[in-house]
DNA sequence: TAGATTGTTAATCGATTAACAATC
DNA sequence: TAGATTGTTAATCGATTAACAATC
């Protein structure tokens, strides 16, 4: 596995790379320029060529890059093939939402377990998995040695499932509602709001005229 | 309404802030100190006098900034009051998760409708509102004097519903699915990966060997 | 006064972009 | 060769941070 840590950014823009590459790859596409994927992906031409050098992806003057090597680059990078388990908790509209989301599974992280406080929930499948109780947290966390843990419950329910999932030996949770979580010892807690880029979009439209 | 214009990465703190603003208030606290709000938020406490440099919020010497102040300023600025019509494509778990997300409220966002192509979905209700079929956009549009739809439909049918939504007289989709859509005349086409935060800080645990 | 914390400047850092020689 | 496009450097831009005088 490629080791390097890219920036957000960078891996930003990776990832609006692959989905254009992906779609010249289907039509048959075999080379591409930098000026292209500048027009395409909306990023400056020196700066996709900047972000190719540092993936150390080359290309060949006065022709381009090779479509199906930059895929197989991009996909070495993003990690695809080392497998990672997690476990989501809130089996409710969000957390189906994220588990139909494939971008997951394509890059490499696995649903090892769903879990939900509702008794109405328990047992009932969303999505390709079966809905457990909070109970079972501690027991999938050993046997697929998982350590993240997503929350999508109410922003109501989000800290005192931080603090189940901490006691059940979870050690970095992604806290994926609108609320702030306080700090637990031994646990990395990484909120980020799922509506928070539309809301900044919106923002930025609303500010203009635009929206 | 504040006409100013920030960056993401401004307004981004400035939700921040203003979360954990709202607990303080909450128990009663009147005044804060950059120092307790960079512990809070983690971010540099320069940087947040300098964010309330630019918001022209002003504090006290040896004392701290006033707590009810810095919130009714920040919500001005985020401009709650102006209300927008926005409606929505795709009842599906997204869709929902959406409706159900207070913070576009908060921040002054009204879903003025739901739709799906979907038959079976169509008059069922989602949240508190009823989906409707994708022929009534036109009428919603133009009753409601909507300007932008968010497309929260399969990735696969992303690019046939924002043709449609193009012909009903939509200005600006912000495009909620993984796909990429291909431009369209008149109008302005974001697209926000939803979990495309979750994928970067998994990204970055995953190399970091924390996950 | 003494201690704390703001307001603000200047320094640093990192990311983006322009430009162009190298070379296919 | 002529045209195109990469690879790379240097310039620019913007965001973050350290530092500290002003002042509550």
């Amino acid at each position: 596995m490629e080791k390097r840590i890219y920036t957000p950014g960078v891996i930003h823009r990776l990832s609006m790379y692959l989905r254009y590459l992906s779609q010249l790859d289907d039509v048959g596409r075999i080379t591409v320029s930098s000026r292209e994927m500048s027009d395409a992906v909306n990023v400056n031409s020196a700066e996709i060529r900047r972000d190719l050098l540092t993936f150390k992806a080359s290309g060949k003057r006065g022709v381009g890059y090779d479509v199906k090597a930059l895929i197989s680059k991009f996909n070495e990078i993003i990690g695809t093939q080392e497998q990672t388990n997690i476990i989501l908790v809130g089996a409710g509209n969000l957390g189906a939402a994220i588990i139909n989301f494939d971008a997951l599974k394509k890059h490499g992280f696995v649903i090892a377990g769903v879990f939900d406080k509702d008794a109405r929930k328990i047992g009932k499948e969303v999505g390709d998995k079966i809905v457990q109780p909070m109970d079972k947290v501690k027991e999938v966390v050993m046997d697929s040695n998982v350590k993240t843990a997503i929350i999508a419950v109410p922003s109501s329910a989000a800290q005192n499932t931080a603090e189940e999932l901490a006691k059940a030996g979870i050690k970095v949770i992604l806290n994926y509602t609108s609320a702030r979580i306080e700090p637990l010892p031994g646990v990395m807690i990484q909120t980020t709001d799922p509506v928070e880029k539309l809301l900044h979009t919106l923002y930025y439209l609303k500010k203009t005229g635009s929206a």
